[in-house]
DNA sequence: CCATAAACTGTAGCACGCTACGCATTATAA
DNA sequence: TTATAATGCGTAGCGTGCTACAGTTTATGG
């Protein structure tokens, strides 16, 4: 539902492929179309879709972790981290201090309020991947993963 | 070269598959480090990935189209066109008038200086590509663009 | 110990996605 | 024809990505 340039033409994968290099721009389409739908989804609990994905991490995590650790995982740059962090902090999603042991590192921990809206947040990510993956068979899902990790380490091997 | 937080840690790949609902965040962090190094290759000429397809769109086109066209064909939404055309116009990179016809159109049309940096950019782009898909075979990447459009194709018929 | 380097965080400024709203122009229907 | 709808473009405001630079704290080497 949100931003409906989609309704309109139905023949959209057509014209990406008649598109050179169309793959890299494929998997920017994908994207794109992904975080919008997850940001529509999750909407509802004043969330967007980089802030749930920092919300799975700490609740794999002991509930706080390092803002640097938070970087490393995330594989965005620091400046990102710090927008994210400041917006769920202002929206009472985290707190944050500043370790003792070590005044470098600013440790971020998860409210009650954000364990609360990672119950309901999980089942709106999970119906997003069935639709994502429907008539995908566990074989293709796996091959499609491969695929992508390989890509990956290319171009982290650039460097 | 640009955002460096690969040379760390080269197990990154473990860490995501260790996240649930890994594709998604796969294809997104892909998609970042593609733009991120496309970027930094056409930063030399003043300009960005979402330029550089533009470019293509318009020298595969006759050299102008309608900002309507080009929103279809960029699937971006209309104010993120607006953005980036009047960037270009700026740097000189388009120039823009109003369709007499009906006057609700605009046209962009390519400039001298465009199509000149149309083609460096192109040697780049390729050369990213090949980065990318070194160890695939043909048959892997015409598989890898069926899932990819797969999904493309399940994420649009939600509406 | 002290100077220098390394590590972590922060700020400034930009590109590019988005939604929501408004304006101008054209198309449509009563 | 004239009111209403549809279409195309623009602006405002925000989230998330980036680079480049600066500040604070800790680690290291002389």
């Amino acid at each position: 539902m949100p931003y409906g340039g989609a309704e309109k033409d139905r023949q959209r994968s057509e014209k990406i492929m008649n598109e050179k290099r169309k793959t890299g721009y494929l998997i920017k389409t994908v994207s794109d179309i992904l975080g919008r739908e997850a940001n529509f989804m999750l909407k509802e609990q004043d969330l967007t879709w980089a802030q749930s994905r920092l919300i799975g991490f700490l609740t794999r995590n002991g509930g706080e972790r390092t803002q640097k650790e938070i970087e490393n995982f995330l594989e965005v740059s620091h400046p990102t981290v710090v927008g994210i962090v400041s917006r769920m902090e202002q929206n009472g999603f985290v707190t944050c201090r500043t370790d003792q042991t070590d005044r470098r590192n600013k440790i971020v921990s998860l409210t009650e309020k954000s364990m609360d809206a990672g119950r309901t947040m999980w089942d709106m990510l999970k119906r997003q991947d069935e639709i994502m993956f429907s008539g995908f068979t566990a074989e293709e899902r796996d091959r499609l993963d491969e695929y992508l990790l390989r890509i990956y380490d290319n171009l982290n091997s650039m460097h």
